[in-house]
DNA sequence: GGCGAAACTAAGCAAGCGCTTAGTCAAGTT
DNA sequence: AACTTGACTAAGCGCTTGCTTAGTTTCGCC
């Protein structure tokens, strides 16, 4: 033992590795619909073609494969609303765009933005507080957003930090109750609905 | 055996039993802590000052204790709900007190928020159709608030329904990031502040 | 064609799970 | 005093869990 390094998984999974990718899309898939803890590494084996052990070739633990599906998913949500925010021309565009972005992604990527949003609370202490800083660079990009907003009189909002809070509350939820084939509705009208509903609790004087 | 009637539980526990109320108790903090599945009989028994056995004395299983949480829990929500609506003079009025005191509720009760919410799909799907229907005279309730406003003139609407979920979503929303002690955030201005962002959601005219 | 490495499986271990059984004990009831 | 009832526990059953171990197969490389 000593200083030889102890056989660990890779610490970042290859990504273009197909059969990573099926554990990927087969935990996802797992967690998504019955909670971390209701699901076991036997399904997730099965879902993804492999015998219960052929997991622990790419993944350290069960913890390990949601704190990688956790953290890809948030880097892929702050991206997505990062460059939506850069696109805008202005703090009500950028909001419109930013809550829509984000709506859309919730709904699209449903089973991931479950596993964001909801089975948190499973990752241990240290994979909490690594994607915890991943939420706060979220979080800050729309509370930028509207104290510019109301900085410019664009917006009439009384506490910033509620505000922004509620407006993300609105989108978040959306993972809760979306999935594909609902009354109707679609990851586009939501979009569209939600970017207009932020722009509403903002008190947004332009109207899009 | 044969046609002696097998021992089951009492179907409706009785709240005055101080042991049936710690039972409560200990398995809302846990649900609520851990989640459903992460939890074990052994935990709530042992924070109910029980044995192991000892929960099944007044419980059938650990999925009727859930769902005797889940029932209660939605039924007190539900009658809040309707009080605040029928002491309200205009859809103004309801959809703002409605609002503000389900807020209140999902803050001030948010370990039992926490489980109607989130822990809805470990019922068994008798359990999940029972719970539905109380769920969905929530939802009605805030609905209808929102049509009767769009027909006396005083919201601006696009899509009711949307609305209405929009609304709940912000509310629900409560009892995923709420923890007593949180950013001098109290229930009380969770109430306030929210009641009026739901104005704001609906587009009414008066601002309270 | 011999070798090392990587991917994978068959088998199974230790621990923990929900729940049951058999029994104790205290408080009525007759 | 004899019996019933209801709340509770000690012990543990049968099963499932996350994960490991020991071994097989496949394949690129010299």
């Amino acid at each position: 033992m000593l200083s030889t390094v102890t056989a660990q998984t890779p610490s970042l999974p290859a990504h273009d590795n197909p059969t990573v990718v099926r554990l990927f899309e087969a935990a996802a898939d797992a967690f998504a619909d019955k909670g971390f803890h209701a699901t076991t590494t036997r399904d997730i084996a099965s879902r993804a073609g492999l015998s219960p052990a052929g997991v622990y070739v790419h993944f350290a633990s069960k913890e390990d494969l949601l704190f990688q599906l956790s953290r890809v998913g948030h880097v892929a949500a702050r991206d997505a609303l990062a460059a939506a925010a850069d696109e805008a021309a202005s703090p009500t565009d950028a909001l419109q765009e930013v809550i829509s972005e984000f709506a859309r992604w919730h709904a699209e990527q449903h089973q991931i933005a479950r596993i964001v949003q909801y089975e948190f609370r499973h990752l241990s202490p240290d994979h909490q507080r690594e994607v915890l800083t991943l939420r706060r660079e979220i979080d800050a990009v729309v509370e930028r957003i509207i104290a510019e907003g109301v900085a410019s009189g664009e917006f009439d909002v009384e506490d910033t930090r509620a505000t922004a809070l509620a407006a993300l509350s609105l989108v978040v939820d959306v993972a809760r109750w979306y999935h594909p084939g609902i009354k109707a509705t679609t990851p586009e009208s939501i979009a569209q609905s939600y970017g207009a509903l932020a722009l509403r609790l903002v008190g947004a004087r332009r109207r899009a």
